[in-house]
DNA sequence: TGAAACACTGGGCAATGTGCCCACCCGATC
DNA sequence: GATCGGGTGGGCACATTGCCCAGTGTTTCA
């Protein structure tokens, strides 16, 4: 079983990666003050271990034309819970989806070109029979983009284990 | 101005990009086939125009030691907004937040190392003048977790422009 | 107390990829 | 008919990678 949590060089490599993505490993093992080998085989270790998923390009919606966001409040009939799931899997706009507790609902996220075609996309993602109601609310600001950082450091600063 | 959209070519770079990103230029053009300067001016066009933010590690909180994650919505004292956003912005387990329409509100997403260190966690986020009240809905499953493949072959599929 | 296990260091190696050139070609634009 | 943008295919020096090694300190455990 591998051990949660990180020490706090894996901390430090970890940041130092999200700040400077491009970065190889022999610059990352400059940057940290230690060998080579040390920082090849944490990042070993911390992608097996699954801390790190991978190195996936971030890619901006609002970019590609898709500048609008909203979360949807999903409730549904039930048993077709799985049917759902699929439909929803199938909008490419349905960016993510998470099954919650409360009233036995879904939450997810959906971008769209433009408020008008929000209303195309909403359209298709309640438009089927396992969901009784939606209620949509619609991203205006997003002050605190996903991040991470701040619970790397303090998971490395609570220690390993 | 930077024109919206990507084509085709744009299109398989980055879901190639998204399924191995440690690939290279070089390996990226020999899959891609094409060159390899193309794959390097397309990719710098990718960053440049903002479609590609960056190649940040993706990091599980689940590896980290937080495997709880929530939702939370805000209901906010009027003209307090700045002062909660950095409130949140604050503590490390608020991974994203988002300021909605709807009910003046914001919506968090949150994570917490078990169901009990949520409690103290949302102790922390609503133990604030601003915030009025908060509901929170913890979330069991993820069927679909955060995703782009799909919106970046719609959008190359839609064409540039 | 001694031995083994482990992580890190610092180094060396061949192979590969990178960044940066170039000349050339082609289609669209004016 | 010229120009421009984007793609091609090639070449170059240089840095980095992946992989090896032996040596060292620290911790764990019998």
């Amino acid at each position: 079983m591998s051990t949660d949590g990180i020490d706090e060089l894996d901390g430090r490599l970890i940041v130092l990666l999200a700040r400077e993505p491009r970065i190889g490993v022999l610059e990352a093992s400059r940057r940290l003050g230690v060998a080579r080998g040390t920082v090849q085989a944490r990042m070993d270790r911390l992608q097996s271990n699954g801390v790190i998923r991978g190195f996936g390009p971030d890619v901006d919606p609002a970019a590609l034309g898709y500048p609008v966001t909203a979360f949807a409040t999903l409730e549904i009939k039930q048993g077709q819970g799985a049917d759902v799931r699929a439909h929803l899997a199938s909008v490419p706009e349905v960016l993510e989806l998470h099954t919650t507790t409360g009233h036995g609902d879904m939450l997810c996220r959906l971008v769209a070109r433009s408020n008008a075609d929000l209303q195309r996309v909403i359209d298709r993602v309640v438009g089927f029979d396992g969901i009784v109601r939606a209620s949509t609310a619609i991203v205006m600001e997003n002050p605190v983009p996903l991040r991470i950082i701040p619970l790397v450091e303090q998971a490395a600063a609570d220690g390993p284990g």
